[in-house]
DNA sequence: CCTGCAAATGAAAAAGTTTTTCAATTAGAG
DNA sequence: CTCTAATTGAAAAACTTTTTCATTTGCAGG
């Protein structure tokens, strides 16, 4: 997604496109998995509130999807569908892209609950912490 | 899982099963999706210190599982195998016991990365907040 | 292109969470 | 029962997140 098209989302749902705003999507998507830090580190112009109520922003409009996978949150662009494997041993955290999740089936799914999205992570041991 | 088996694998693991250990998890056990409030009100005789030690050590050794659903850490029993639906509208947790995910056909599964673990979360809205 | 103002920002402080430190206590092997 | 290494708890430190409030700014409307 363009940046003008999320600055677009911003201002159609009645906010300001500030560039604080802008630069924080950009760090977001600058790196996989974003940690707070990297954040910082490319926005260090951005004060650490400001960073906090921006993403708790993008999040709400779902330009931004926060993730916990463990040691403390990550941000990621939320059009990106993927699911995490976790090394426990080396904390490594890589992408996959096929999705091996069928909702289907799920007793409540179609009936009263609506879906909107999930998220799935596989914990296990890489090869090199084997 | 009875408290003594758990008493017996934290001992074989070489630790030692202290009544603050077993308290902590027997508080774990109380509530589905426990957090640390909750564990602070069942154990107000252990220090919150000891509670995040003991937490550590129960989860390194497979007895409990950490939960990031957000809004804080929860702790739940390993030995449950479950997912969440999660109400994006009244934070309501609910759990749902069939398993949708097949890590069969995953790149990487079966080749070097070793599976030990997964934990899926769908995120929606239910009928009440619709 | 200006203007005005509600929305947004940043600095500081407050509140909350997690980790570290260290002296005192204790589980459990022998 | 004794002894010792492991564990605990209180206090303090470190870190994270939220609140407050005076100042600044995006942008709708003229």
């Amino acid at each position: 997604m363009k940046f003008e098209v999320a600055a677009g989302k911003i201002r159609g749902s009645g906010y300001k496109a500030t560039p604080q705003r802008l630069a924080v999507l950009e760090a977001v998507a600058a790196e996989q998995h974003q940690s707070l830090g990297g954040i910082r580190a490319r926005c260090p112009e951005v004060g650490m509130v400001t960073v906090y109520r921006a993403l708790d922003l993008l999040s709400g409009l779902g330009l931004v999807r926060r993730l916990d996978l463990g040691g403390g949150p990550r941000y990621e662009l939320a059009e990106d569908h993927h699911h995490h494997l976790i090394c426990e041993g080396c904390g490594d955290i890589t992408e996959f892209e096929q999705c091996p999740v069928d909702l289907q089936d799920l007793p409540r799914v179609g009936g009263d609950f609506e879906v909107r999205a999930h998220s799935l992570e596989v914990y296990g041991t890489c090869s090199a912490c084997r």
